[in-house]
DNA sequence: ATGCATAATTTCGTATACGATTTTGTATTG
DNA sequence: CAATACAAAATCGTATACGAAATTATGCAT
């Protein structure tokens, strides 16, 4: 990778892109700690704006923050994964229900088209172009979203779910078959213009389903809720 | 206001509470600029930790930042405001259906309590206290939330709207009244275990009839949506 | 007076330095 | 050997300093 454009941002934002990068790709994985000195040095600049950025990535949930200890990559634990898997399915919901009107056929042939991938992935058993791929279906559904807030909260959800993003379609082998057939679901009720609640709904279901194949696959969880379906 | 705990709590830290503080309580207005020294200089420290705490309420969507330029108190135009509410709206929904469950009849007491002080507010016209109540009475019902990242997201909408919290009280007169009946109509709901789905819209109404009451007064907006509903 | 170029001022952005705190390593003692 | 006490190292936290960028003020020409 090329030391790349020396200008135009400034190095905390340089740093907070590159340390945010690391975490998504996985390079710095759950527990790492970060050192302020030792990350400046990697992205040659000094301890103040790694620690801007720290604290910013602090924020939304990437890095934990202990006084005078220092910064780990958040690790995401069977209760925060439940947590954050039950939110997505909230505002997921509700972000498809919303752009759901503003998604025309056009967009509609580019989600199943990208579905279609999906589908030939699960012959080759690729996760990781799966996991993509799922992430390409679903920002196709909602770039038309008219409330950035509710997007913003969608990818503070897959950004805190991180590495662990593909892990349930690994773990647990028919769950990737079954989200392909719903994304099909999802797209009929868009195109039949179905009325925004049985868009949420589903919508919902889709990502809780997810959340219960994990569940049945790790029962010693507290199950502290039940879902809203 | 005395100078308080001079320790225990890092510098960066307590300006990061002073100044969301000051935002929250409207001493720093929307649109009032935070300069860094300037505040360094009022709080008694650097200009470092003050820049770090304004990025970091930032990430909270509390100040808008420009490179090179500086950061400004977030204003919260009529197109922001409406985001906010519909978000809220839906944290807010998802938040009681989940929380009711948990509810006790001590509860359920505790806030009917809150909302008849409220009631009594409506005949003294008294919009600031009424806007503290009502957040005494929600938290009355979010607190055994179980899922602490939607009572995070609800809280951090509650932050986002600031000083216009009560504006839609003050403006819209009918509207208060209202909201103290859905309040008890919430309640009722919640005593006689009615299911998830029954609360959470019953309790989305209730925030986006507030919304819906802005927009009637305020009809150049662009109702770019229509609500769930 | 108006518009533009340029200088002065303000404010940001970050490297450096150093004290404070925590962690780690080592030695001493029961 | 285990536990404690203390020393050394690592790391954080922030004040200070100074260059860079943007904003504001000034002066000159039209």
């Amino acid at each position: 990778m090329s030391e790349a454009a020396p200008a135009s941002t400034s190095k905390s934002e340089r740093a907070y892109s590159a340390i945010k990068a690391h975490i998504l790709e996985g390079d710095y994985s759950p527990g790492y700690r970060l050192v302020l000195a030792k990350i400046g040095e990697e992205l040659g600049v000094s301890a103040v704006p790694v620690r801007e950025a720290i604290r910013r990535l602090e924020a939304e949930g990437l890095v934990t923050f202990e006084r005078n200890v220092g910064a780990t990559v958040a690790s995401i634990d069977p209760v925060q994964y439940l947590y954050t898997m039950q939110t997505l399915s909230i505002v997921e919901g509700a972000a498809t229900a919303l752009s759901a009107p503003l998604i025309g056929a056009a967009d509609v042939a580019r989600a199943r088209e990208v579905n279609e991938r999906m589908r030939e992935c699960l012959k080759h058993f690729d996760p990781v172009r799966f996991t993509r791929l799922n992430q390409d279906f679903h920002s196709v559904l909602f770039e038309h979203c008219p409330n950035p807030h509710i997007l913003d909260l969608v990818h503070r959800g897959w950004n805190r779910l991180g590495s662990l993003r593909s892990s349930t379609f690994r773990f647990v082998p028919g769950r990737a078959h079954e989200s392909v057939e719903e994304h099909e679901a999802i797209l009929r009720l868009i195109e039949t213009g179905a009325d925004a609640d049985t868009i949420e709904k589903a919508a919902r279901r889709h990502r809780s389903a997810t959340l219960d194949a994990y569940l049945a696959q790790a029962p010693s969880l507290p199950q502290p809720t039940p879902a809203l379906h």
